[in-house]
DNA sequence: AGCACGCCGACT
DNA sequence: GTCGGCGTGCTC
């Protein structure tokens, strides 16, 4: 193959698509569909992924430049991430770079580094006249030349960053130089990250010379004598930090003992593991329940199959979902094939990675997002190099590089954390899907409350392209039974004088379990709040000035923050705007209900987990280690405690306020609210223990609350499908969400308009249009034009169009259409539009 | 995204 | 007369 179509890393929609690059002879048996190479693109060099690899030109051959260099032995990408790339692209109208740069590891998006280097044939000295009398030249000018030249010609090649630093005047007689053929520029992709490397002091005289280098030492050397003297006891290289920590003394002491001879400091290469130092406890597998085996059956005989195969695993909180996963996993792996796992990030905890790694012990990888983009890199590789046959992470582990893959699970298939928030707004479950697809492996969704979507079309086995098959498990695996649910109405509470906010019987639930010495875990649900600073005489609340949202307020540093751009102020002691002393920050109220538990059971024991307690590294798991050694008895947080934790000694659930997110203006509300409900319940009585759960709510009659107290699943799916359908809401339709932003208010809003218009038009013409009623006829609908949710960040304000249509239409084709018209037609490369395809964040 | 090419106002 | 403002158009 003499030439390769490369996707080049300029994320814009003029260079969105493959340009052709000519194979150097050299490279020839080392380019493949997936290589990153680098390539002169314009003026200068860029990175690129090679997408397709040709004989015979589609072009002008003489146009066409040569690949500059290789980047990497083995290809980052196989091909079939490659071609899922383009298919995202396509499904998710973004630039295809954008998808591949989701698929690697940030470590591997180099930029280009300029260095300059002076000419070989050339010379300052002997430049022709001509060039002189076109570029008249100062006495000053002329001797800045000699000066630079000459530097560069003593260091070598010099980076351009270097070179501007040092004469940062002197930018134009750079170019100049360069210009004139001086000195010549070459640009080469430089990694983000290198293999890991420590500096380390190693230990340069032989033991018999060691008495007499001491003696020689000076009386004022005495630092670099103990330095010496350190390193001979411990006879071991150690790093220069430690060497530094240890004793107390400076590089510079290390160093002049180096220039002396006696020691070497030398970058050695470390292999970075997260997990370094762990031991984990080898697990065997446990025997399944009659309803596992039943389910493992199922999976089983998919997977044995070699084909594609998609299973909603429906189980009840502690059914056992996990032992399912690790058995079918065994099962692909003695397949010889691969297997992904993803987990919400929030529970990608030590606990969850140990089931795994006590299992499958180094066949093991782990991706998380608190790892360095190193460690990241590392772990990446290993699934890269077929070291491990199974990778555990959050969404972007369904990207891991395997390249036979036999299984991907998606647990706590519901959740919203799947789908990506920025470009490429993706969600892993449709990934997952077309990867399925591709390698002809099993997909399994486990959820004890699946989407409404997964469950639809599990159901009506319409969707040909996803259609899983229902695997249910109504038992908890343990035997134990689902915890008493208890819904409290909190105006009874109200009428009967207790304005507290734990109701009577919450209240003596809690007594009762601090006597018998067992734990509880304490909900409250304040979706969509955070700490906002408000005046309480005139009821200012401090704002974002470049975004119309509430700045959030950060108690560690008292100040606060924009969750957007990042803006920052110390938080007011008096109120801007009425000079009141009457501040108050206002937050999760997490900080209120522990005052109020502290007030009411002197002594109890509370550990707080909300964004002011887990914001530190680690945190999260510190707080939740404690609970789980029972330093105390109470855990109190937000969402974050209803995630799939099991601590046997629960035996309380309380959920303080149950309604605060049906209230949000999102048609999953009531959804999210079962959901939460169902999980958070799903915490009580997992053991021996019997657990109780109370639920407080001031709208107890609601069917999310209701059918979440009676744990039933199918019975909420069908009145809220009722809902769902009546307002032709998704899984009976597709939306799409195009914002427009720019600078300017009422530009935004004329493109918004002229874009619903047009797309209208547009639809009418291809028949699509006409009203959503009941899918019976074609269907498309535009909704706005209105201001979005958040209307301005950054100083840009924001318009959206939401589009519902019918999921056989390819309206997202139409949409980049009229979207990219729309576009041209604004000749301002400020404003932007962005596509947001089956948007999950409707606020 | 960059970066050069190209056509109209304030200066040595 | 030039330096330079940033509009627009291209990058294999």
């Amino acid at each position: 193959m003499e030439m390769a179509r490369v996707i080049v890393d300029v994320p814009s929609k003029g260079t969105n698509r493959p340009f052709d690059y000519l194979i150097p002879e050299s490279m020839r048996d080392w380019i493949e569909v997936g290589s990153r190479v680098g390539v002169p693109f314009g003026h200068r060099t860029v990175q690129g992924f090679v997408v397709s690899l040709h004989d015979k030109p589609e072009m002008d051959i003489s146009k066409m430049k040569p690949i500059q260099e290789l980047l990497d032995l083995v290809p980052p990408l196989p091909p079939d991430l490659v071609e899922l790339a383009s298919w995202m692209s396509e499904k998710y109208a973004c630039h295809e770079m954008t998808a591949l740069q989701a698929m690697i590891p940030s470590a591997l998006k180099g930029k280009a580094e300029r260095y300059v280097s002076v000419s070989e044939e050339s010379d300052l000295d002997e430049e022709e006249e001509s060039d002189l009398l076109l570029i008249p030249k100062t006495r000053e000018e002329e001797q800045w030349e000699r000066i630079i030249v000459g530097f560069i010609r003593q260091n070598g090649p010099v980076r351009m960053e270097q070179l501007s630093s040092r004469y940062p005047e002197q930018a134009g007689i750079i170019k100049s130089l360069i210009r004139r053929g001086v000195l010549q520029e070459t640009q080469n992709i430089r990694d983000k990250v290198q293999k890991k490397t420590l500096k380390t002091v190693i230990l340069n005289v032989s033991e018999n010379e060691t008495e007499q280098v001491l003696q020689s030492f000076s009386a004022k050397a005495r630092r670099q004598k103990e330095v010496l003297q350190f390193l001979l006891e411990m006879n071991f290289p150690m790093t220069l930090k430690e060497v530094m920590s240890v004793l107390q003394v400076t590089a510079g002491t290390v160093k002049a003992l180096e220039e002396k001879g006696y020691v070497k400091i030398e970058e050695v290469e470390v292999f970075r593991d997260p997990y370094k130092g762990r031991k984990f406890k080898p697990t065997s597998p446990l025997p399944l329940t009659k309803e596992q085996q039943t389910v493992f059956d199922s999976i089983t005989r998919g997977l044995n199959t070699l084909n594609y195969g998609a299973y909603l695993l429906h189980g009840v909180t502690g059914s056992g979902k996990t032992e399912i996963y690790l058995q079918t996993i065994e099962r692909c792996l003695s397949l010889g094939r691969q297997a992904i796992v993803m987990v919400p990030e929030i529970s990608l905890t030590p606990q969850m990675v140990e089931r795994f790694k006590g299992r499958f012990g180094s066949r093991v990888a782990v991706l998380h997002s608190r790892l360095s983009g190193g460690e990241r890199y590392d772990e990446w590789r290993k699934i890269r190099e077929g070291k491990v046959q199974v990778a555990i992470g959050a969404r972007s582990a369904v990207f891991a590089p395997f390249t036979n893959l036999g299984l991907i699970i998606m647990d706590e298939e519901h959740e919203t954390s799947y789908k990506q928030e920025e470009s490429p707004k993706y969600h892993a479950r449709d990934v997952a899907i077309k990867r399925a697809h591709q390698h002809g492996a099993v997909v399994i969704l486990g959820s004890a409350t699946p989407s409404l979507e997964s469950y639809y079309a599990a159901r009506s086995q319409s969707n040909s392209e996803f259609a899983p098959i229902l695997l249910e498990m109504h038992s908890r695996a343990l035997g134990s039974n689902l915890p008493e649910v208890h819904i409290i109405d909190m105006r009874n509470e109200l009428r009967d004088g207790n304005r507290s906010m734990f109701s009577r019987k919450l209240h003596q639930g809690i007594a009762a379990r601090l006597e018998r010495g067992e734990q509880m875990v304490l909900l409250l649900n304040r979706r969509g709040y955070s700490t906002f600073v408000m005046c309480r005489t005139c009821g200012y609340v401090a704002s974002c000035p470049e975004c119309d949202i509430s700045l959030t307020y950060h108690q560690k540093s008292n100040n606060m923050r924009c969750h957007y751009c990042g803006y920052a102020a110390p938080a007011p002691a008096i109120c801007p705007d009425c000079g009141s002393e009457h501040i108050r920050y206002f937050g999760t109220g997490t900080q209120r209900v522990e005052e109020e538990l502290a007030k009411l059971f002197p002594g109890i024991r509370v550990i707080r987990m909300d964004v002011d307690t887990t914001t530190e590294k680690g945190s999260h798991e510190r707080l939740l280690n404690q609970f789980r050694e029972k330093k105390a008895d109470v855990l109190l947080g937000t969402q974050m405690v209803a995630k799939g934790l099991d601590f046997p000694d629960v035996t309380l659930v309380g959920v303080i306020t149950a309604d605060s997110a049906l209230n949000l203006p999102d048609f999953r509300a009531a959804e999210k609210t079962f959901q939460l409900l169902t999980q958070v319940a799903g915490r009580a009585g997992r053991h021996h223990l019997p657990g109780e759960v109370f639920i407080q709510s001031y709208t107890p009659d609601h069917y999310s609350i209701i059918h979440a107290s009676r744990h039933d699943y199918s019975n909420f799916v069908r009145e809220e499908l009722k809902h769902r359908m009546a307002l032709s809401y998704p899984p009976y339709c597709r939306l799409i969400l195009v914002t427009f932003s720019h600078e300017k208010l009422p530009l935004v809003v004329r493109m918004a308009e002229n874009f619903s218009t047009e797309l209208q038009a547009k639809a009418r013409k291809l028949g699509w249009y006409g009203g959503l009623d009941r899918l019976t006829s074609a269907a498309l609908e535009v909704l706005g034009p209105v201001a979005s949710p958040i209307p301005r960040i950054k100083n840009r304000y924001r318009f959206q169009c939401m589009i519902k249509c019918r999921g056989d239409i390819d309206a997202v084709e139409l949409t980049k259409q009229v979207a990219s018209e729309i576009e041209n037609s604004v000749h301002d490369a400020h404003f932007q539009i962005s596509i947001d395809v089956d948007p999950q964040m409707l606020m």
